[in-house]
DNA sequence: CTGAAAGCGCTAACAC
DNA sequence: GTGTTAGCGCTTTCAG
């Protein structure tokens, strides 16, 4: 059985209230009596439970984070980036997996509350929950902060990448090739998607064109790669010729992206040659395929070292707001574009 | 500030023991009595504290699951499916990363155990904590289940896949294919790229055939993947050619296999005219590679699900021991193959 | 059916 | 410097 502070008491001699001082190391001591309470902890292989010390802190040393998906690499790579800041501070990560889906988004939230977390990440929340006040009225009483799906409405920290500036030096990319007939692919609801699509929109209303705007349903799983390659060929087959009528996908994320490449592939079309690719996030896959995604870059190691940094600044100065902060995102110019032959 | 059962008692105008029936719904109340605690519940959006529950009945309906990495996919997908599992009976996930260190991951787990963790699922344990006894030993007072990572001489529950069956029919597909100088890719120390090693030796041996390994290291990051393709064009620029003096590969993991591929393609070769690549996992960027990649199945997502049930059935019946169990694995023949041209 | 009270393992006044 | 004691929020005997 575990041990507890009273059996390290009674074999060091000592009361509990002693050892309590030499674990928390918050009162003075005397040497020898420090060095008995160590030598029995030791000998007890005594560890302080944490949920009696909680009881009392209210402290658990524990942040929450919710994703909606573990397979979508842009996700593992904040994830991983949040796990190392604040695992050097001492906390613990309790991952949370919503799926994508906004009851079960509010679920994981509320679960991690129940498991007292010192505070709680989340990555792309819902904007349902965020037009909701879900999470306005959740941040009003545990550290919250949300990275991207972003929404001036919600009156909830965020630290966001500027999906804006990525989005438009994607497009002005796209259109310095030459390219006018582009087609834009998208997931279901989110503030990202939505950002993008109404600079897209915004561009090809400016250049006179149809907008031509696939939909891919979950964006964020990594079925989305399957289904949008369906979509792609669904398309070909249909008004459209892809290499014709549509000369370049500007799409919300790499997965997207690679869906893209694959479906075009299949269709026996050449990348960079007949259709060209830009994505977006900029995860390692991106540079893993043939060949290589040209791709937005959104930093997320830092998105996720920021919004650590952030948390745990409220956390430990028991604040529950701070400002928001907006990382850079970053062209990566790559493989799968080329300059609208016609142009040349 | 959040409300306690005192305040529903009060405000119910019971004493918190009839609040706390009410809650555990395991003694007889009147029903008027239980709906006017319901009400007061509801008023007071009133949710007991975990921590002092926890701290009663040792219990706090977590599942720690520790993981050598979590960008490579082969674990997310296992994470994946142990999360979905233990979601719909009631668990939630603390999850922890130790980047395939063998210290870390001692640390991990002793995280996990302090934050009372029900039970621990430990993904690819290293080879040194399984000789070292460390696992034993925790295995005697917490339920305690590691996926893959077998070692004879433990005496820890195991989830395994069948890894020798997948080896034998990546080897013997190989040398059907007329394939005899066959490289072998790994990483570091790991039971899984041993047992794969040692067949991959017994065969080449068989052939009288020269046997080559190639040690990349960090096989469960992302960045085995740059790494392989290094160590590629490292080999063709030393003594032996890639396509005359290796005609073949076989991969202990899927991303190696990806970076075999990219390696070779700087190389200028053709996969699979050139050079033939089998891979390990069957993650999902192993059929989004072009060509796909030709690899063994270990059924992540069973794995997966199969851990979960057992931690879950330990802890629920209170026991520390349980059979061992073997997860089939799968050939799956895809693009990255061809017979030996010499042979034809 | 309901309540008073003990206690889970720990910290933090408060005494000495 | 060290010990006594009162809780943290909850469950569970044990009495009514």
């Amino acid at each position: 059985m575990k041990s507890t502070i009273e059996d390290v008491a009674r074999l060091a001699g000592v009361s509990i209230t002693t050892v309590s001082r030499v674990l928390n190391n918050n009162y003075p001591v005397r040497k020898e009596t420090r060095q008995n309470v160590e030598k029995a902890i030791k000998e007890l292989n005594y560890n302080p439970n944490p949920l009696a010390r909680g009881l009392i802190n209210k402290k658990s040393y524990t942040i929450g984070i919710v994703v909606p998906g573990i397979t979508n690499m842009f996700f593992t790579e904040v994830i991983h980036g949040i796990e190392k800041y604040v695992k050097q501070r001492g906390y613990d990560v309790l991952l949370s997996n919503s799926n994508g889906d906004a009851v079960a988004e509010v679920q994981c939230v509320e679960k991690l509350i129940n498991k007292v977390s010192d505070g709680i990440i989340v990555l792309d929340p819902q904007t349902d929950n965020i037009l909701s006040g879900f999470y306005d009225e959740i941040s009003q009483s545990i550290p919250l902060i949300c990275i991207n799906g972003y929404h001036e409405k919600a009156n909830v920290n965020f630290v966001i990448s500027d999906e804006v500036r990525g989005a438009l030096s994607a497009m002005d990319y796209l259109i310095n090739l030459g390219h006018r007939k582009i087609a834009f692919v998208r997931g279901g609801k989110s503030y990202s998607y939505d950002i993008k699509e109404k600079i897209y929109k915004e561009y090809m209303n400016k250049l006179n064109e149809n907008t031509l705007i696939i939909d891919t349903a979950d964006g964020n799983s990594i079925d989305v790669v399957n289904n949008t390659a369906d979509k792609v060929i669904e398309l070909d087959e249909g008004e459209n010729r892809i290499g014709r009528d549509i000369t370049a996908f500007f799409a919300c994320n790499d997965l997207m992206a690679v869906g893209l490449m694959n479906g075009c592939s299949t269709l026996g079309l050449n990348i960079p040659k007949d259709i060209s690719i830009v994505g977006f996030d900029n995860i390692i896959l991106s540079q893993m395929t043939n060949p290589k995604i040209t791709t937005i870059d959104q930093n997320m190691k830092k998105l996720g070292k920021t919004a650590a940094e952030k948390i745990i600044e409220l956390i430990e100065n028991k604040h529950l707001r701070c400002e928001n902060v907006v990382i850079d995102t970053l062209m990566i110019e790559r493989e799968s574009c080329e300059k609208r032959s016609e142009v040349l």
